[in-house]
DNA sequence: GGAATCCATCGGCAATTTTCGATAGATGTT
DNA sequence: AACATCTATCGAAAATTGCCGATGGATTCC
């Protein structure tokens, strides 16, 4: 994964109200959550969620997929995957014994 | 972890001059690198660099030494993979499906 | 066709962030 | 003690981000 695109990624979810939105879908898959219900949950204004969505779905985390007037807006998993071997490249650069321990504690889920 | 400290790490991590410096600082793991070289290595001003540099110790990504009149900087590899296990935990949430494929990659290193 | 719903975008304002030069404290050197 | 080096912090300017109400396009329902 490319240096630009994970900086995209964690300025995306560097926002308390980005990153809610994105956990919520992430607990909604693979059903999803309509725009609208996002809006709810976050309590803000639509235009202003509204903003901060697109910068998820530029930033390739949410999917968003037309269903009639609504939009359904899903989380793209493969997008946290992405990021998290960016992440984990870094930290071994060469010496896995800094990255075993890491690996060690995911493998409980 | 909490979701305060995932942010902040984030959003710290969410800078082009931040990340750059914290992928610089695992790169010099364990002997970490003194501020000015950090400075140099991101051609902003001394200042500029302090500030975003608060920024990574602040959300504790980042573990100042003093050594002398210098200080050393290192990278907390243990943020990084608390924040990897907190994003690992979100796409987890009760599909251990959805995580395995991760961890399956993430062996490689 | 007309009204209602859903949602992206525009314009504007407030708050925050980013950047810099200048200053000052702390430490090492002579 | 005087000087040089390293780095954090202050103050200010510029840029960006976050927030909102209002508007408008697309779709569905009556």
């Amino acid at each position: 994964m490319e240096t630009d695109s994970s900086l995209a990624i964690l300025a995306a979810l560097g926002h308390p109200t980005r990153l809610d939105a994105f956990r919520l879908l992430v607990r909604h898959e693979p059903d999803g959550l309509s725009t609208g219900q996002l809006v709810e949950a976050s309590g803000l204004t639509q235009s202003t969620f509204s903003t901060h969505l697109a910068v998820l779905v530029k930033a390739g985390l949410v999917l968003p997929e037309k269903r009639g007037r609504q939009q359904i807006q899903r989380a793209n998993i493969k997008a946290l995957k992405d990021l998290m071997l960016f992440l984990a490249k870094d930290c071994c650069q060469g010496r896995a014994e800094l990255c075993e321990p890491l690996v060690a504690e995911l493998t409980c889920c």
